[in-house]
DNA sequence: ATAATCTTTCTAGTAACTGGAAGGTCAAGG
DNA sequence: CCTTGACCTTCCAGTTACTAGAAAGATTAT
């Protein structure tokens, strides 16, 4: 399987699957004569792996403690949660900050006639 | 007044207000004898008005565009209000993306025993 | 005079890719 | 056999918004 059928299989840009295997999040591919990346269903698997912890949000270094743990029959679920409930604060906390800014610029959007004259309460606010 | 002092007023590190100088965000300040930095009040009041900004999170174009607007005084608000609009709306996309991620992730925490085992649905959910 | 605390410039690093150039390879059609 | 187009390779640079650190000069306090 040559890198752009595994990067359809996978959900990832082409420079995307070489790019994690540069940083070795994945073993690197073996070569066919001409030099070609080959890919396997394991590998694909865990891009895909790596695609769906990318998407919640997980760093790749997380992304490298979790699929370190994947692979590891001997892992405990304990680990898991652990990484997992982190990301899960962080993501609580990130929507209280947002939460707070809508409020104020919705606020502020809100109060702004928006209109030819120069009067702005945003500007008034921000200055 | 020197840049550790505008640097305090502003309440952004020395390194950020040299950096914004550098961009041309504010421009650039004058210089003493021995090529030290001499700020005034107009430029840590566009200091301030930046911090701001960028805590609303406005890109660093965004502010450019907005630190004209506040000293146009030919703007007119509607200009204005169109960024914080624009802006808002991101926030709000933002958020619907979070609260999804966050429920389902919330979810496989609470699903996963987080114990000595190697079973685990976040994992499971993952792979 | 000396030490501590500024300040300067410069380079390079961060996160996680993405874009583009220059060139080699492969399969299909004429 | 040749060409065309789609693939593939490597390498370098750019993105965002700073931040860290080094080397060296200036200022201030004691």
């Amino acid at each position: 399987m040559n890198i752009s059928t595994a990067s359809k299989l996978a959900g990832l840009p082409v420079k995307t699957v070489r790019y994690y295997a540069d940083i070795k999040l994945v073993e690197a591919a073996s070569r066919s004569n001409a030099g070609y990346r080959i890919y396997n269903d394991v590998t694909v698997r865990k891009l895909i792996f790596i695609r769906r912890s990318r998407a919640f949000g997980f760093t790749i270094e997380e992304c490298r403690a979790l699929l370190g743990l994947y692979q590891d029959k001997n892992r405990t679920s304990a680990e898991v949660k652990r990484i997992a409930s982190k990301r899960l604060e962080e993501i609580e906390i990130k929507q209280r900050e947002l939460q707070a800014l809508r409020d104020e610029l919705k606020h502020l959007v809100a109060t702004c006639l928006g209109n030819h004259r120069p009067d702005c309460p945003i500007i008034d606010y921000l200055g």
